[in-house]
RNA sequence: GUCCCCGUAGCUCAGUUGGAUAGAGCGUCGGAUUCCUAAUCCGAAGGCCACAGGUUCGAAUCCUGUCGGGGACACCA
């Protein structure tokens, strides 16, 4: 099968893109009058807009970039390359500035007919193709089946799911994927805890939750489901004739929980997959006999733990052991247990390459508690994958701890005494728009405060708010001018002044902020640009305020106003767009 | 002891992957509302980008080291 045609009818070229391209037309002009080198590099030629708007629309580093392979000086080059790109229309002027920036001013057409497409492209307005044909597997949460989610697991459940949505709209395929850990001594556990919940709604009195079980309440329900299921038959049974069937109906009952959970933030996963379906699918033995002959794997003895204290029960063992510090681990880590059983990691690098099978690059977002495990599963899934062929691109996004606050206080959490603040009753409190786009306004990597206090009490600063409020306010525009018999028009764009222009400059920016946004794999970015959206969009609103003619609405201009309403029309279209990667709500109304 | 992340305004954080004079919000101070939503806007003050070297036309950004904060170091998950 050949390679698809691109459709070039239905292709958006954004406004950056057609000014980079000519860009490079211009510099293989030059290359052509052996101004550059045959075969220049152009590789490290950006075309921005720049810093401070005084400086114009767009900037080029080329000359700077290029001045060493033309044996020239940047601006000697740069005196070459604006001469070519001063013959275009388009470009007003081209001018040197600084260590040999070029500077270029754009005829406003040319921003006029970028707010077209956004009106034309609607909905699909920043949509991009560069990960066309590309299948990307982002597994995030994950979170063990043993409870409700709590606040902990919030910050990498949205995390995932915009980066998710951002990876969408960039044109890549792209699969949600949790993997349910229903396999190991917790799941054991949960199932005990679920026994004992089921005795006491046969009527036992059970007391107190002993030591080593989950104490909490969220389990009463599924006793009671099990008690009407089951009646008696394994009241006083011994654990092995109950052990396998309360597992399965606990870890049944609290992804149901979960995926409840979930709902409330808006989020849901394409595939669920099961660690105990894929021991049984006997993946981690065809792991490790691949392993084994490539001499990845051997048996030896671990080392005695490094950490500060040394575990009094430590004895050294023969395990098959993993060669990670091949791959700069400190450590070579085990892939089986001393009973026989499959360590988590053993599990998980069998998990990864069936993962793989249906995808062209992995994702997987993790807790920052799991940093050090990263370079073993780097480690064994770039072997693996290499040797089924070819290596698969697998990056894990380690996201930071949430300290959580009321007040500036720390809010106590503890699993044992089932005090930790769950994630229904957060997004209960302040709603799933301020938690995710809370979650989505700083880099994943840095650790963030989550004060409760403050985002209840002081939701009119919160950021989402400002956002929403601007798109709301774009709407009740459209809303009062439709009732004046006013409505958007592209007849008189030619009309728009600077101010209009400054804002259509920063909405012209959404599609290059998506492609940079998704190929970083930083979500964040998104949601501060459409901060920096809502605020120009405020400030234009205001010049209304001291000059009536520089309102959206003028009953006595219908010309200029159809085409403000273009504008505002357009840029409410962006700001959804946006938010719709965010999965926030663009509200009508506020 | 080893590994990972972070250190930018009083506080919370951005900083277009190496670009031009360092950017917001909150807080402080001073202004704007007979007006399409003031949940908004405008202005002022506030900086040794933790510190020291290095790389180059150019560093908050990359490299090395030091200091500080957080996390991880069991066959748990």
């Amino acid at each position: 099968m050949g390679v698809r045609k691109e459709n070039t009818m239905t292709k958006q070229t954004t406004l950056y893109a057609a000014y980079a391209t000519k860009t490079h037309a211009a510099l293989e002009a030059l290359e052509a009058d052996g101004v550059l080198p045959a075969g220049t590099s152009f590789a490290n030629v950006t075309l921005e807009p720049p810093r401070d708007a005084s400086h114009g629309d767009l900037a080029t580093n080329a000359a700077m970039v290029l001045a060493k392979q033309a044996k020239t000086n940047p601006r000697a080059l740069a005196e070459q390359i604006t001469a070519k790109l001063e013959a275009d229309p388009s470009i007003t002027s081209a001018e040197i500035a600084g260590p040999g920036f070029i500077n270029l001013r754009l005829d406003p057409s040319a921003w006029l007919a970028e707010l077209s497409a956004i009106a034309a492209s609607g909905a699909d307005y920043g949509r991009s193709d560069t990960g066309k044909g590309t299948r990307v597997n982002v597994e995030y949460v994950s979170a063990n089946p043993t409870g409700p989610m709590h606040m902990g697991h919030c910050r990498g459940a949205v995390v995932g799911d915009a980066l998710a949505s951002l990876l969408e709209f960039g044109g890549h395929e792209v699969t949600r994927e949790y993997y349910i850990n229903d396999a190991g001594g917790q799941v054991d556990v949960l199932a005990r805890s679920a026994h004992l919940r089921y005795r006491e709604a046969l009527g036992e009195d059970i007391g107190e939750i002993p030591e080593g079980l989950y104490p909490g309440d969220y389990l009463k329900p599924l006793g009671e489901h099990l008690a009407s299921e089951l009646g008696d038959r394994f009241k006083s049974a011994s654990e092995e004739e109950w052990l396998a069937i309360f597992r399965a109906e606990a870890v049944t009952a609290m992804m149901e929980l979960i995926k409840a959970d979930l709902a409330l933030l808006g989020i849901h996963h394409d595939v669920f997959s099961s660690e105990a379906a894929l021991h049984a699918a006997g993946k981690p033995d065809e792991a490790e006999a691949w392993l084994r002959e490539h001499d990845l794997v051997y048996d030896g003895v671990l080392e005695a733990p490094k950490g500060k204290a040394p575990p009094e029960d430590w004895e050294p063992v023969e395990l098959p052991l993993f060669r990670s510090t091949k791959y700069g681990d400190d450590q070579d880590r085990p892939i089986k247990k001393s009973n026989g059983s499959w360590t988590y990691f053993g599990a998980d690098l069998a998990y990864h390459m069936q993962k793989a099978e249906n995808a062209d690059a992995l994702i997987d977002i993790w807790g920052a508690d799991h940093a050090g495990t990263v370079k073993r599963i780097k480690a064994a899934v770039a072997a693996l994958s290499a040797g089924q062929g070819q290596p698969i691109p697998f990056d894990v996004k380690l996201v930071q701890m949430v300290q959580l606050l009321r007040g500036g206080e720390p809010v106590k959490m503890s699993k044992r005494s089932g005090t930790f603040v769950t994630l229904a009753d957060v997004v209960g409190e302040v709603g799933k728009d301020v938690v995710r786009f809370t979650m989505l306004t700083r880099k994943p990597e840095a650790q963030m405060e989550f004060d409760f206090a403050k985002v209840v009490e002081a939701s009119k600063d919160n950021p989402v708010f400002y956002v929403q409020y601007a798109h709301a306010r774009i709407r009740s525009t459209l809303r009062k001018a439709a009732d004046a018999g006013l409505g958007p028009s592209d007849e008189n764009l030619a009309q728009l002044g600077e101010e209009e222009l400054a804002l259509i400059k920063r909405a012209a920016q959404f599609p290059r902020e998506v492609e940079a946004a998704a190929k970083a794999r930083e979500p964040h970015r998104i949601a501060f640009y459409l901060y920096d959206l809502a605020s120009e969009l405020h400030a234009f609103w205001n010049l209304g305020n001291d000059s009536p003619q520089k309102r959206f609405i003028l009953e006595q201009d219908a010309g200029l106003t159809g085409a403000r309403l273009f504008l505002a029309d357009a840029i409410g279209q962006v700001i959804r767009n946006g938010l719709g990667v965010l999965g926030v709500e663009a509200v009508e109304s506020m």
